[in-house]
Order: structure tokens, then C-alpha cells, then sequence
RNA sequence: GGUCCGUUCGUCUAGGGGUUAGGACACCAGAUUUUCAUUCUGGUAACACGGGUUCGAUUCCCGUACGGACUACCA
């Protein structure tokens, strides 16, 4: 079998999109299954859109999730350079031996002309307006114009682009990986753009020419590049590569979660989660858009979501490690519908990730929280509040986030339940059990405990019913980890000091 | 409009000519617990529609509907 090399190639006009990273993550994996070569190659054809800083944003994303790259920009390799515009002489030289072999011609089109082709042609009720077998003749290229005419507009440096010479109806047959055979005839393929006005090549011509010259096996790509798939067939056959050509693979498309078509930026804002992997701040509106690496989501839960969104093993797993993905991974398992981008099941798999880690390591998470705050804690503590809350906690902020109050008293406490809750039964309680408190010397989970049981025999109230209020009075929420252990963290001065709060300030409320 | 691609619970999906159509997320209910944002148990919920082919179709074929992509000197 042929080396398996396949490539991400994306173009630097802004951040990278959630959909490139699992278009990279599907490659990668084939790659790594195989012991194959994963490239990044960059394609910046387009000179208006590029956007400064994107090729280092794209570069730090796929290092972030885990994603490697075998060659390619930032790594170099044996077919470099692998930035399209460092090619520049490489797609001219391809044009010039199609424009020599009659495959391509030049056109010397202007826009105003185009545009008045494709009116004439609407106006005359024609199905397609394109610039194609049927409507070159009418146009102003080297197929109509003499040859001494062209000869002078090319040597009086006329504006010109190089045009694909499709022939009619012909029948071009694809065998997608992913959707099988695919046939379409060559009528309703147009004669695209190969070079540009500016010398740059257009995808078309770039992506062809450098996927034969590097030797690519596979072309895993998004389904919006199937339409024109049957133009880089027939590129590959101009060229005498049929034999060559890598396999296609057209990857379904990932939808937004309500409604439908493609997931945007727009949908993901609407509804709050992020679309980019890292932060980022485009440079020319400046406007800022939050990635899921600052937002908390752990690289191979991320990849884990992103896998299963097109792709299932067969079997009932769920949770993959790098590894076993690489091991279950086949282009043949991947669907063909577009999957909806659905962010409850990326938080279940973040959490799900997050529980799998040590104690220690989740310690961790809390430390980089607390010196944001500037909070000093002792490793011993970290490790217990984590301990204590890690069944409940989704993001590694969680554990600042929801347990602000091992550190800090609580200024703000659950209204609505101490209206409900809060009474003479509850006082009582709470002021004995205070001054249970006061009589030890440190307290754990344990004599907590059974001085609240001790509490409760004294004073003939049910612990049950007290329970919330003194949970309230702790950590001034409704829910939160193991109210005894919480005591044993905060410490007895802080317990017996929240609750003396408590019961000065809950009672003037109520009464 | 044209071309191409698609359609199994709300979502991700398994399955495949005869199945109680399976799992996961979400949701709901019950149990446990001092709370639930834990855990356990249970539940609601799907083959888009119409025609073939067939003894039998959700599965194969053809249409229709719906959705999507593409239709640039963008990728």
C-alpha cells in the first residue's frame, strides 16, 4: 500500500473554525493509524484576505488539541516550502504546460464584462450563467481573439487569468471514500480561474498541483468541496496524474444546534459557547471571540466530542484516549449527514475528562484560579476541596467558581430559601450546635457530624430540618459538596463565626 | 433557478429485508444522601412522505417533500 500522507490545509482569513479542527483531527488520525505523514500546508492564495497573525493562530490550535504535524510550516519537510505563496513559481510553470497543450487558455475578461455575460445569459432564461462551453466563444480570450492580439495584450501587460478549458459533455466519475460514486458531467463544470490577475494560482490549481507534488494519498476535506471535485479530477487527468490522484474523502458539514445550516460564530454567541479553539481578536475589527481552550475545555475532551460528530466506532464506547481513537478510526465509519453542534454533550465529555484526573492534578486547576484571586492555600486543602468537589464540577474554574466559599465568607446568601426555611426551630438548633462547636479544640467531618447528631437529641429537632439553613449560613447556596466535610475545611472558627453571622443577620429578616 | 449531497428519538448515533429498532447526551420520575450540580433505578421519545420490488420493507429502487453545500480573479 501506498504511503498514506495526508494534509489540513487551511487558509489564514482569521481564526480557525471548530470544523477545521475536526477536518484536521479525521486526517491526523488516518495518518497515525497508518504511520503515515500529516502535513500543514498553508494555503494563502488569496493576498486581500489575509489576515496577520492567523497561521500562528492556526499552528498553536492544532498544538493545543493535540494534533500533530508531521510536515509542514512550522515544522518544514521534504516538499517545502509549504506556503502556497512561496510556490508562486511552481503553479506558473503547471499553467503555462496547460495554456501550451491547449488544456487552458487566457482571458482577458473585465469584471464589467463578466458581469454583463451573466446578465445577458439570466435575461435569455438560461439555467446556468457561467463561463463554460457554451459562452467562451462570446467572450474576449485566446480561443476568439488572433494571435498577434493576444501576443499584444500579454506583452502590453493587459490584465489576464488563466482559464481551464473544460470540455463538453464529458462524464467525470469520482469515488468518494464517504459517499461512493459520484458522476457529473463536464458541461456543469465551468471553465474556473487557474491563475488569478495578481499571478497567484486559485485553489483549484494550488491544491491539485501541490497535493500530486506531495505526494498527498488522501484529501479529507469538508463536503462544500465536493461541487468542485469533479474540476480537480479533471485537473489530475490534464495533467497525466490520473494515476496519482489521492482518494477523496468529503467530510459531512457541522450544523448549528437549532434551527438549520452551517454552524457560525453568530449561532455559537447567540448561544454562548465558544466556536474558535483559542481566544481571538481580529485584527482589523478588533473584535474578541472566546475559544474553548480559555473557556475551560480540556483538549482531548474537545477531540473526543469532535470525533463522534461524524464518526462512531461501532461499538458503545464513548470515552477514546488518543490511542484508541487512532486504533478505531476508519474513513469508512464516517457518516454522511451533517451532525448538529450540540454543546451539552462537549460538556459532558469535559466533564467526564475532568473527573479522570488526580486529585493533585485537579489541585492544580484550583491553584490557577486562586492566583488570579491572589489567594494563598496549602496543598493539603486544594487537594480536600477538589476531593470534596470534583463529582459536581464540569470546567476547571468550577472549583473557584463554586467554592468561593472555602476561602472567603459568603456575603450573598440564598433569600428565597431562609424565607422558607429559616425559623425558631432553626435558631434554636443552631445556637446550641454552636456552642457544641465552641467546646472543641479543631473539628473534622467527623465530630461535626456527631455534634450535629448530638445537637439533635438535645435540642429534640430533626437535623434534616436544619440542614439547608445551616448550609445556607456556611456557604450561602443551596447545594454544594458534603456540608461536614465543608466544615472541616473551613475550619471551626470560621464555622462557628459564619453561623453566629447567621444567626444575627437571618433572624432581624425574618421577624 | 441550476448542479451535487443528504434525511433513524429533541441532539450525537447503532442497526439493517422478518429486531420489543440498541446506546449516549438532554429531559422527566423514583430511590439514596444534609443539599444536588453526585450515584442508582425507571420513563417519555425516532426509521420524512408516496409509490414500487418482495411472502415481508425502516432497510433495496424510483419519485416527492424538506434540509444543506456549491454556483467569485474566496478558500
Amino acid at each position: 500500500m501506498k504511503e498514506v500522507r495526508v494534509r489540513f490545509a487551511p487558509s489564514p482569513t482569521g481564526a480557525l473554525h471548530i470544523g477545521g479542527v475536526r477536518t484536521a483531527l479525521y486526517n491526523f488520525l488516518l495518518a497515525r493509524k497508518y504511520n503515515g505523514k500529516m502535513l500543514l500546508r498553508i494555503e494563502d492564495t488569496d493576498q486581500n484576505r489575509f489576515v496577520p497573525g492567523a497561521e500562528e493562530y492556526i499552528i498553536e490550535s492544532l498544538a493545543w488539541a493535540g494534533i500533530e504535524i508531521d510536515e509542514g510550516v512550522s515544522k518544514g519537510g521534504p516538499y517545502a516550502p509549504y506556503r502556497q505563496s512561496d510556490r508562486k513559481g511552481i503553479y506558473q510553470k503547471y499553467a503555462q504546460q496547460l495554456l501550451d497543450e491547449g488544456k487552458a487558455y487566457y482571458a482577458f475578461d473585465t469584471e464589467q464584462e463578466l458581469e454583463s455575460m451573466r446578465e445577458r445569459l439570466k435575461a435569455q432564461g438560461s439555467s446556468d450563467q457561467q463561463y463554460s462551453s457554451v459562452t467562451r466563444m462570446q467572450m474576449k480570450n485566446s480561443l476568439t481573439l488572433q494571435e498577434s492580439e493576444v501576443k499584444q495584450k500579454l506583452e502590453s501587460g493587459e490584465h489576464f487569468v488563466i482559464r481551464l478549458n473544460v470540455p463538453a459533455n464529458l462524464e467525470i466519475k469520482l469515488n468518494d471514500l464517504i459517499r461512493g460514486e459520484v458522476r457529473v458531467n463536464s458541461s456543469q463544470v465551468d471553465d474556473k480561474v487557474l491563475m488569478k490577475s495578481d499571478g497567484m494560482p486559485t485553489y483549484h490549481l494550488a491544491n491539485v498541483v501541490d497535493d500530486y507534488l506531495m505526494k498527498i494519498s488522501h484529501v479529507i476535506r469538508g463536503e462544500e468541496w465536493l461541487p468542485s471535485a469533479p474540476l480537480h479530477v479533471l485537473l489530475y487527468r490534464f495533467f497525466g496524474w490520473e494515476k496519482e490522484m489521492p482518494q477523496f474523502a468529503h467530510l459531512p458539514l457541522l450544523l448549528k444546534a437549532d434551527g438549520n445550516g452551517k454552524l457560525s460564530k453568530r449561532d455559537a454567541d447567540k448561544a454562548g459557547f465558544p466556536i474558535f479553539p483559542l481566544n481571538w481578536t481580529d485584527p482589523k475589527t478588533k473584535e474578541f471571540s472566546k475559544g474553548f481552550r480559555e473557556n475551560g475545555y480540556l483538549p482531548e475532551a474537545l477531540l473526543n466530542f469532535l470525533a463522534f460528530l461524524g464518526w462512531n466506532p461501532g461499538t458503545e464506547q464513548e470515552i477514546f484516549s488518543m490511542k484508541e481513537m487512532i486504533d478505531a478510526f476508519t474513513l469508512e465509519r464516517i457518516g454522511k449527514a451533517g451532525a448538529k453542534f450540540d454543546i451539552h454533550k462537549a460538556q459532558w465529555f469535559n466533564q467526564q475528562y475532568l473527573r479522570a484526573k488526580t486529585d493533585e492534578q485537579l489541585a492544580q486547576y484550583l491553584f490557577d484560579s486562586l492566583k488570579k484571586e491572589k489567594i494563598e492555600c496549602p496543598d493539603e486543602k486544594a487537594i480536600k476541596i477538589c476531593i470534596a468537589m470534583k463529582e459536581r464540577v464540569t470546567f476547571p474554574r468550577d472549583f473557584w467558581e463554586y467554592g468561593k466559599f472555602f476561602f472567603v465568607a459568603p456575603t450573598q446568601f440564598d433569600e428565597q430559601l431562609i424565607a422558607k426555611k429559616w425559623n425558631d426551630d432553626t435558631v434554636k438548633f443552631l445556637t446550641a450546635y454552636k456552642e457544641e462547636l465552641k467546646g472543641k479544640s479543631i473539628i473534622d467531618a467527623e465530630n461535626a457530624k456527631s455534634l450535629l447528631e448530638k445537637t439533635s437529641i438535645l435540642t429534640e429537632i430533626a437535623s434534616g430540618k436544619i440542614m439547608q439553613m445551616l448550609r445556607v449560613a456556611l456557604t450561602g447556596g443551596a447545594s454544594g459538596p458534603d456540608l461536614m466535610m465543608t466544615m472541616e475545611i473551613i475550619g471551626k472558627d470560621e464555622s462557628v463565626s459564619r453561623i453566629s453571622y447567621a444567626l444575627e443577620n437571618f433572624k432581624v429578616k425574618v421577624s
